[in-house]
RNA sequence: GGAGAGGUGGCCGAGCGGUCGAAGGCGCUGGACUGGAAUUCCAGUAAUACCCAAAAGGUAUUCGUGGGUUCGAAUCCCACCCUCUCCGCCA
């Protein structure tokens, strides 16, 4: 959500903000909203304060023993009035939420124009394709040859997207997870996280999933109203919520490996082969929980620890800045990595790092306590994937494929995979 | 699933129809004391929205959530959510 004081103050520079995203925010309407639900509220709470002094005369004259009747009839005559100006009140409220809930995050200045990825801006590249004397496969294939991949198994249990690993390629996506969790908390000094995978409404309405996104979610049939995460930022970074944080616990790191389950409801018919979108995929994320003013170096460091995966599983990659009409709708700034596919010759995403700044915190009301004002402020917040597992088993079978169909497994998930060193394929 | 207890400010905890945004304590901030500190003492210390150029001040809302009763609800009634204890069942 945005700052409603901001979106008072300078709509004209809030709608060019949004306009770069190709959001058009109708100003005069919004205002003229805001104008109305500030009337109401104002006769609303004069009416209130109105009952409210007389229900203490009422009080005292009681206690004095007097005769309240006539005082009684005062306040009916009041009653009706203040229920109607409360019902305006409370309808037009729910209008300006409803309206400010639809609006996505302002951009950061640094973030560059254009409407779509096309325009997204190339930071750097790292690691150098490896030059192959033999067509490479796609996963898809390499993993047909080891019998680890079944789609069709898939198919027959859940449907189109989903994927079925066994054997060793089950085991090299497990190791991955390990790999990544054990990086993240040994190394760059995160704390491990294990969060629920159906959440409420609320904790979506949080992160900014909802009301805007919900045909991309699965929803639970049941009494209680529950959807499955979409990602694991949604729970963890709802651990905050409603929390008043000491300043010196800032920052807070959480990474958390859980599955994640999208509808993809606007993904007809792309890239419908093999396992780079599913309805269901494990990721590992990481979440940051910052000072305002922190929250751009946090940004780069957490890009950084993306990136640390993909150095150590030896992916070549790049980073690009997301472009203006690219960025999601809770960030103000977002990075991509994007790792080298052999089997399609291109680079395709495989993590997302977002600062959101304080745009969950206020739908969340995730404060800490300010040292300089003493009064509770927003928190930033920043997600991103370190990284998405599904697809960096991909990276690694396409990457380290060898001429004969098998895969030669990165040094640093040997351990994880009990003296496995070549997946191959079988005979 | 059965029985019981409970959800109050940054934290703990009292209050159980009006003068309660809420005693007391802890924490925090300022001051006194001290060579400096601890102890002790004094004072201050909730959030949100709105009015106000701002400050000061004021009004409203908030005692798990949503409804209801009432002139008036932290307090009474109903529903739901959550926590704890015991029993049952289970991984």
């Amino acid at each position: 959500m945005l700052d409603p004081k901001l979106l008072r103050t300078e709509p004209a520079r809030v709608a060019a903000n949004l306009a770069r995203r190709g959001f058009s925010l109708d100003v005069a309407a919004f205002n003229a909203l805001e104008e109305r639900r500030k009337a109401l509220q104002i006769r609303t709470d004069a009416l209130r304060s109105e009952r409210n002094a007389r229900s203490k005369a009422i009080g005292q004259a009681k206690a004095k023993g007097g005769d309240v009747a006539p005082l009684l009839k005062e306040v009916e005559a009041l009653g009706a009035e203040q229920a109607a100006a409360e019902a305006d009140f409370t309808a037009v409220q729910g209008e300006v939420e409803r309206l400010a809930l639809g609006l996505p995050n302002l951009l950061h200045e640094s973030v560059p124009d254009g409407a779509d990825e096309s325009a997204n801006v190339e930071v750097r590249r790292v690691g150098v394709p490896r030059t192959l004397d033999f067509v490479p496969r796609d996963h898809v294939a390499l993993g047909e040859l080891d019998g680890g991949l079944d789609f069709e198994a898939a198919g027959r249990i859940s449907g189109a997207r989903f994927a079925v690993m066994k054997g060793a390629v089950a085991r090299l996506h497990r190791a991955l997870a390990q790999f990544m969790l054990d990086l993240h908390t040994r190394e760059h000094g995160y704390t491990e996280a294990y969060v629920p995978y159906l959440v409420s409404r609320q904790a979506l309405t949080g992160t900014g999933q909802l009301p805007k996104f919900e045909q991309d979610l699965f929803a639970l049939k049941g009494e209680n109203e529950l959807f499955l995460i979409p990602t694991a930022e949604v729970p963890v970074t709802n651990l905050v919520r409603d929390a008043i944080l000491p300043a010196e616990s800032l920052p807070l790191k959480f990474v958390a490996h859980t599955p994640c389950f999208r509808s993809e409801a606007g993904a007809y018919g792309k890239d419908t082969r093999g396992m780079i979108r599913q309805h269901q995929f494990d990721k590992v994320e990481m979440v940051h929980i910052v000072r305002p003013e922190d929250s751009y170096a946090a940004l780069e460091l957490m890009v950084g620890h993306a990136e640390a995966v993909l150095q150590r599983l030896g992916i070549p990659y790049r980073v690009v800045a997301l472009a203006a009409g690219d960025v999601g709708f809770g960030s103000a700034k977002t990075y991509d990595l994007e790792v080298w596919l052999p089997g399609q010759g291109k680079y395709r995403e495989i993590s997302s790092c977002s600062n959101c700044e304080s745009f969950q915190a206020r739908r969340m009301q995730a404060r800490y306590r300010s040292p300089a004002t003493g009064k509770p402020e927003l928190v930033h917040t920043l997600n991103g994937s370190g990284v998405a597992v599904g697809r960096a088993l991909v990276a690694v079978l396409e990457n380290h494929q060898q001429a004969d169909g098998s895969v030669r497994v990165p040094d640093v998930l040997k351990p994880y995979m009990g003296g496995v060193e070549v997946i191959g394929p079988k005979a």
